[in-house]
RNA sequence: GGAGCCGUAGUUAAGCUGGUUAUAACGCCGGCCUGUCACGCCGGAGGCCGCGAGUUCGAGUCUCGUCGGCUCCGCCA
């Protein structure tokens, strides 16, 4: 070992606290700290080694501010910083110096300061990372994912856990002045046989027995309002063992709310409230004073989705009865027909209509039929020619169409030609540029179906959950035709993404039993599965109704992210394994011998 | 269950109609450097081209399969 190599080990030499204290976070100190005595503590983010001076960028959860180790101040000090590395764990003691003349710098809130260091520690080294840990470098989600905990150390992500953590405080604060109680449900609980699957756990003790973790706390928070808490709320992990996506988790976290002796009216007040201050104490934004309502069925009509993005126009206009009697087929044919007009869509060259072609098709629609309006007013398309007189006039006053627009058909059944028209909407939403960044529109959607045929089980289901009450006027509805009885339910969306839900829920004994008798479910069958909820609606269970939020999703929109992962500390890939721990894992026979489950055999490939 | 995109040094990417030694930038290592801030300059190391078959004289490149990541449909408040 050369002198020299022996020299850079003793530089390396790893140190503990020694009694130091941390006296700021790094995106502290400003000019109000001018020759403080300071102690910082963070990780390495850049090292500026000039032979002579060496600049360090130091890193935390808040921020980064530079120190400088000068060898004219101190050079047994300066000496062992060249040993210094990036992610490298650091404390430093020092004065806060303005920079000289000229030096600020303006990206950054500590820049015009900078750190004299008299002294430092070296806490802990670092092997070179897998991937750089900078907001700008774009790495492969594999790999972000195995090495989490390096991944969280970048500013981006670390900003969004600060983010969430005000959001939870501010909720807890909210609710709290509200009255409301934060109480704790079973996390082992009872499987529920409507809605999402759920996760299964094993009883050891009651062998061939299983709990199923909570897809949502609906039952309990109903009994406590039986209880007579009167107002509770939970922020609280809910798991559907459901299939993934970039706004969907196995695991995800709701903001749960219930309250009683209320109406629709009392529990969106309150949820508005709370959401308004989420976004005020967040992210400093001021969402509108009160949030516009709109219909289910306007919802559908409009934009074909029942959580329409409101940032931009582009509505959908129904034209079915137009071509009601029509020699077009295809429209005539159709359950509905619908257009959409695009402002300055006839710009969009026969390769990118083909490629919104292939995307309507997605939602299993048979095509993309436009119109192009040039300049002159004259119209360009492969389908007027089908048209009569009429209905191309009729078509032109209906639609207000402009040269320069672009207007697109879907024609078909109903659902199908919603979801191609509503989805194709954001798509030209995005191509057009009509959404702005850090804009937010929530708005309430109301008066849902409170059913919804299942073909495959030739029932009806429950559209929300089988506890939501219809009014009252609705129940004779709810046996005659129960396909057109309208829910007391609501969804909070914003921009685009179902946010929140909730509904008044039913209260009494009959009208549970309506309900459970419009979806087949027979009086033994609710018995088995519901028993302690009916009980509990023969002893004076009062009207109540609530409200859960998707906590990750509002994070998700609050911080501009583009993945509900990115608000997560340890998400789940799309396969719903974990790359960190990898997690799930085989376990060994004894465990299952123990649980009383064994596996089938592997199958034998040949 | 299904559709699409992607997989090449530590990282991010390039690599054309298959062709001889697989490029670049950043990072890393060494040297120089007292006002940088994504410091700069000089030099160096670093590759099972995800994995497995096949086609071919020859495969990073073509075909099939497989594994993994992402987006979406179905599913799911």
């Amino acid at each position: 070992m050369s002198e020299q190599e022996r020299d850079y080990d003793e530089y390396r030499v790893i140190e503990d606290l020694g009694g130091w204290r941390r006296t700021h976070h790094n995106n502290e100190l400003t000019a109000a700290n001018m020759d403080e005595d300071v102690c910082l503590m963070g990780w390495v983010q850049f090292r500026r080694d000039h032979g002579g001076l060496i600049f360090l960028d130091l890193r935390d959860r808040e921020g980064m501010t530079q120190v400088v180790f000068n060898p004219e101040d101190n050079a047994e000090v300066h000496e062992r910083a060249h040993a210094i590395r990036p992610e490298y764990v650091v404390a430093i003691k020092g004065k806060v110096r303005p920079r000289p003349e000229g030096m600020a710098n303006p990206n950054m809130v500590t820049g015009e300061v900078e750190i004299e260091v008299t002294d430092y520690k070296l806490l802990n080294t670092s092997e070179t990372p897998p991937f750089p840990i900078e907001d700008r470098v774009e790495v492969g989600e594999n790999l972000r994912l195995k090495y989490r905990f390096l991944d969280l150390r970048r500013p981006s992500l670390a900003r969004n856990f600060v983010i969430r953590n005000k959001a939870a405080q501010s909720v807890r604060r909210y609710l709290d002045g509200l009255g409301f109680l934060e109480v704790e449900t079973p996390v082992l609980t009872k499987s529920t046989p409507e809605g999402a699957r759920d996760f299964l756990v094993p009883s050891r003790v009651n062998q061939g027995s299983f709990y199923a973790l909570p897809q949502s706390p609906q039952l309990f928070k109903q009994m406590l309002m039986v209880s007579g808490m009167d107002r509770y709320f939970q922020i609280v992990k809910c798991f559907r063992d459901e299939d993934l996506r970039a706004d969907r988790q196995p695991e995800f976290t709701q903001i749960d709310i219930e309250m009683s002796f209320v109406d629709e009216a009392l529990i969106q007040d309150m949820a508005e409230g709370m959401v308004k201050r989420l976004f005020k104490e967040t992210i400093g934004v001021d969402l509108p004073a009160e949030f516009p309502r709109m219909t289910f069925a306007d919802a559908m009509r409009d934009y074909g989705v029942d959580k329409p993005d409101l940032r931009f126009e582009l509505k959908h206009i129904d034209i079915t009865d137009v071509f009601k009697n029509s020699g077009f087929k295809v429209f005539a044919s159709s359950e509905l027909v619908k257009v959409m007009v695009v402002p300055g869509g006839a710009e969009l060259s026969r390769k990118e209509i083909d490629e919104y072609t292939k995307f309507v098709e997605i939602y299993g629609s048979k095509g993309l039929a436009w119109i192009k309006v040039k300049e002159d007013g004259e119209w360009q398309s492969p389908i007027v020619k089908f048209f009569s007189e009429d209905e191309i006039a009729t078509l032109r006053e209906r639609s207000g169409c402009k040269p320069g627009d672009i207007l697109f058909f879907q024609a078909g059944p109903a659902d199908i030609a919603n979801a191609a028209l509503g989805n194709l909407r954001c798509e030209l939403g995005k191509r057009f540029g009509l959404i702005k960044e850090g804009e937010f529109k929530p708005v309430w959607i109301t008066d849902f179906p409170l059913l919804e045929w299942d073909p495959d089980e030739k029932r009806f289901v429950a559209r929300h959950h089988p506890f939501t009450s219809a009014r009252p006027e609705q129940m004779q509805v709810l046996k005659d035709d129960p396909a057109q009885a309208i829910a007391r339910a609501y969804d909070l969306v914003m921009n685009g993404y179902e946010v929140g839900g909730g509904s008044i829920r039913i209260h009494t004994e009959d009208q549970q039993k309506a309900m459970f008798a419009a979806l087949g479910i027979q009086e033994d069958e609710a018995r088995e599965k519901f028993g302690f909820l009916m009980d509990a609606l023969k002893f004076g269970a009062p009207p109540h109704g609530g409200i859960a939020f998707g906590l990750d999703r509002l994070i998700m929109i609050l911080t501009g992210s583009k993945s509900i992962r990115d608000v997560i500390a340890f998400p789940k890939t799309q396969k719903a394994t974990c790359l960190m721990t990898e997690a799930p894992s085989e376990v060994p026979s004894k465990q299952l011998r123990e649980l009383g489950i064994r596996l089938r055999e592997k199958k034998k490939e040949d």
